[in-house]
DNA sequence: TTGTATGCAAAGCGTTTGCAGTGAT
DNA sequence: ATCACTGCAAACGCTTTGCATACAA
């Protein structure tokens, strides 16, 4: 991307205000807000220009299609909320995990994902009529 | 399913035989060793059956598609190898993460994968001439 | 004016499903 | 002889790409 579109400057608004990694499908939605009538192609075009240029990264999580966030440079984690699907970032880490791996294997890097209640899930559990 | 087939045993064979994770067209090239010309869309079949009654487990890491062993029945995690892209189990585990969480969050449960060299591969650098 | 970025639609890829035929019981 | 399972091909959901048009420069 050499030039500066209303489309892309919608989709990095988007990303950067959302508090969380989003989804293609939500960037969309966000971004659309701005310019309706975007397609999703071009959400998927300024994505991978942005995430080439290290303005964004993957937040790739297991068993989830890929989500995007605002580059931080610092390693950090996500908490996946079982409960609404969002995602969050950890910013603090296990540290080295070269101890678990089997003999023989050298441990370069790792992901870790949690699982659980957000916040606000927790503080607001689904009504019992649901 | 309910009857015997050499499509299914063939299947469950190959799982059972690899010593890691395997993704569904492995696991078509391994089972068509036995029964030539199968089709994926049986190994597919027989996987979400192995899968539904708990003789299979899934195997997701982040930005992979799935990959299915033999249900443990047992809490671990995997080392994905960055050299030969083969994943392996590993059975220990940092424990309880709660304190990693942002304050009101409360963690269920978690996944972690190592990324590394695996044996093989640290012992057997690829050759110069590659 | 030039040529990049967009929108649409078609194509790709992994996975699922419909359907007619095969084969386990 | 049944009817569950198989193979094939079509359908699906997400992502990528081709192409003509729109618009940033």
């Amino acid at each position: 991307m050499e030039r500066i579109t209303k489309q892309g400057t919608a989709i990095l608004n988007a990303i950067q205000a959302a508090q969380r990694p989003l989804l293609p499908q939500e960037i969309l939605e966000a971004a659309a807000l701005e310019v309706p009538g975007m397609g999703i192609a071009t959400v998927y075009r300024n994505i991978k220009s942005l995430v080439d240029n290290e303005l964004l990264c993957t937040v790739y999580l297991p068993g989830e299609n890929p989500r995007y966030e605002p580059a931080h440079h610092h390693h950090h984690h996500h908490f996946h909320c079982t409960r609404c699907d969002k995602v969050f970032d950890v910013h603090d880490c296990p540290g080295d995990l070269q101890q678990l791996a089997p003999r023989g294997f050298k441990v370069e890097s790792h992901e870790l994902t949690l699982y659980g209640a957000c916040e606000t899930c927790r503080l607001s559990p689904p009504t019992p009529s649901a």
